[in-house]
RNA sequence: GGCCCCGUCGUCUAGCCUGGUCCAGGACACUACCCUUUCACGGUAGUGACAUGGGUUCGAAUCCCAUCGGGGUCACCA
């Protein structure tokens, strides 16, 4: 490549949130051009010259983009840590309240957003015509799809016939006239009958013979160009020298070749460079199959499903899809289409899960961000995903924890691999319990912090009614137990319930009934649960409000132990129960210390009267 | 179905280009044990793969071919 800066983009279609395959490929993008940009000031070159990362906003589909879309994935971006050189620009709060905004648009390309840039479009589609290598066709889709059936009840593959008024190189003046005149057409690119060569960095090369490809379509009857063609021209208009993508592009890429091979620049009379390919593999779910964002809406609707089928809860209406409607105030008819699979509509998939309590698979980076996984952990996974450095640790072990920086030091497409990766959310849940570990108490807490007032308000709201120090303790206690931000609440479940609806497992009090040689002090007679429990709460009630503290508490509690003769596990399970119903909870002083004097004291006398009633 | 891509533990992968040091290394998951105040965390150990069949070679996970298997793509979606 020639003496410009290494160019690379990520386009995403606005029509959803950002996939997490798409926010991989945005990384290896940014890392490629980052590195250039790092080795490039390295030699003392100038500053932006190295390599730039660009971000294009492919919206020539009038009926599915929005503009929210496109600014969710931009924020998606922004937090997991990608952020491009050239592109939209967005404006962003930081946490310190300060703000910042990315996206420069240094360059100056004309706009980010393809639906602003039909006139170019227009003009290098306006010149194919002319020189013979584009034409109108006023194919109805009804027609096409006739042809289309045909060919596949022939089992043939069907290929666009080329109009007999048509000849190669020559404008077609009387289907140009046509459509000047308003009738509704499309415009068709011309394919020449050699075969295309696809370098790719990753495959190798790629051979199409000739006649594979048709003569597709490059711009749609609506006036917007299609992807094939509005890519080819960006690309070049936009210098980029490296295009890195999915495989499931690969198959398009010939058509990209050959129009880069038909085009001259409307403006330099340069014929269009063909840039460097690189097609990454693709993300698979778990079964094989490609991780889609429609895997959300079939596992709501498998939910949805089998609680309808289900026999209800004795004295609960039976489910059915008009009850769902209604409870979930939506359209019955939507609901209806959504069950029979005859849409799959995202927002309904979500509202369904919640109101059945159904986890839905992450696939898009917001799905993993309101799950409570950190940036920094799934750059890390999804970087695994078919790229690695190939560095060893010096214990001999493979170096696969690194972050963002670490990539764009020595990302290089030569260590990607070729075979399609499946998601293992397994993986990305101990990667994401890594990087939570990684944290010090305090930057736990205000990210546990920050993630429930965005997402769970409700128990942010009951934490903090337990007083200040109780959220400093819980996060301390948390932190470790939690694989991601939002698991981290099932550790402090007991501080969210009310003192008089803690629920008392059965089984836990008839152990704490019976008499037990562990509680006894050597040479004693066995001491029953409940007879410890009492002790303790004894002790404790004599610790006063001010002196409540996770230390003060835990030599209380040695203290008592060793009187008594036993092991401080023999009072710590007791007390477990009587504060949180079972067994399970974090240390005994910071589980009491957390849930405040007042508290402790009125669970404990509610678990006595339930076990010596 | 046509065309194209891919094939190392259940999963992500190292090794493959530059055959021997690989009866294949690491990580996640799983199992056991240790630590322990329950649950976690942490520590130690273990189970577990070169898709199959032919070649080439003294020697193949590594090179070649075939078969089988998986995937992508065949839109006026990107």
């Amino acid at each position: 490549m020639p003496e410009g800066p290494v160019i690379t983009r990520f386009a995403p279609s606005p029509t959803g949130h950002l996939h997490i395959g798409g926010a991989r490929s945005a990384l290896f993008c940014w890392a490629f051009a980052r590195r250039a940009e790092l080795e490039h000031r390295a030699r003392g070159g100038t500053p932006g010259q190295g390599g730039r990362f660009m971000i294009r906003i492919e919206d020539t589909d009038q009926a599915r983009s929005s503009d929210e879309s496109a600014r969710g994935i931009l924020e998606d971006l922004a937090w997991l840590g990608i952020e491009w050189d050239d592109g939209p620009t967005l404006d962003l709060a930081n946490p310190d309240g300060t703000r910042r905004t990315i996206g420069s648009h240094a360059r100056d390309v004309g706009s980010y957003f393809q639906a602003r840039r039909v006139a170019v479009y227009n003009a290098y589609i306006d010149h194919l015509m002319s020189i013979g290598r584009a034409y109108p066709a006023f194919d109805t889709a009804e027609e096409l799809d006739k042809l289309r059936k045909q060919a596949t009840a022939a089992k043939q593959t069907f290929k666009y016939p080329r109009p007999a008024d048509f000849t190669f190189g020559q404008p077609c003046t009387a289907r140009i006239d046509r459509a000047k005149k308003g009738e509704p057409h499309v415009v068709r690119f011309a394919m020449d009958s050699a075969a295309v060569v696809v370098r790719d960095e990753i495959l190798g090369e790629v051979k199409i013979a000739p006649g594979e490809v048709d003569d597709f379509v490059i711009r749609k009857a609506d006036g917007f160009p299609t992807y094939h063609f509005a890519v080819v021209i960006d690309d070049e208009l936009m210098g980029v020298t490296h295009v890195m993508r999915a495989q499931e592009h690969l198959a398009n890429t010939p058509r990209h070749v050959a129009l880069q091979r038909a085009l001259t620049r409307l403006d330099t009379h340069q014929p269009f460079r063909t840039p460097s390919f690189a097609h990454m593999p693709l993300i698979m779910n778990m079964d094989g199959s490609k991780m889609s964002k429609r895997d959300k809406a079939k596992a709501a609707r498998k939910a949805a499903k089998d609680a309808i089928a289900k026999p209800p809860a004795p004295g609960a209406a039976p489910l059915t899809p008009a009850s769902l409607a209604q409870s979930l105030n939506q359209d019955p008819k939507l609901v209806a289409d959504f069950l029979a699979g005859e849409n799959d509509n995202l927002d309904l998939a979500g509202q369904i899960a919640a109101l059945l309590n159904v986890t839905l698979p992450e696939i898009e980076v917001y799905d993993f961000r309101r799950n409570g996984y950190l940036p920094e952990a799934i750059i890390n996974f999804i970087a695994l995903l078919g790229w690695n450095p190939g560095m060893k640790l010096p214990d001999g072990k493979d170096l696969e924890k690194f972050d963002a920086a670490f990539m764009a030091e020595r990302f290089s497409v030569d260590r990607v691999g070729k075979t399609p990766a499946k998601f293992d959310r397994a993986k990305l849940q101990s990667f994401n319990a890594d990087a939570i570990n990684a944290l010090t108490d305090a930057q736990f807490a205000a990210k546990w912090r920050a993630f429930l007032a965005e997402y769970e308000p409700h128990v942010l709201a009951r934490l903090d009614a337990r007083g200040s120090a109780a959220f400093t303790i819980l996060a301390a206690a948390v932190k470790p137990r939690a694989r991601t931000l939002r698991d981290g609440i099932n550790a402090v479940r007991f501080a969210l319930v009310a003192d008089d609806d803690v629920a008392f497992d059965p089984k836990a009090i008839d152990k704490l009934r019976s008499p037990d040689a562990k509680n006894a002090a050597p040479g004693a007679p066995p001491r029953t649960g409940v007879e410890l429990l009492a002790a303790s709460r004894e002790r404790l009630s004599a610790l006063p409000t001010a002196d409540w503290t996770v230390p003060a508490i835990h030599t209380l509690l040695e203290q008592l132990a060793q009187q008594l003769g036993v092991g401080i596990g023999q009072l710590a399970q007791p007390l477990r129960v009587g504060v949180t119903g079972a067994g399970v909870s974090p240390g005994i002083a910071e589980t009491l210390a957390a849930l405040g004097r007042e508290s402790v004291l009125r669970r404990l006398d509610r678990c006595h009267r339930a076990a010596v009633v």
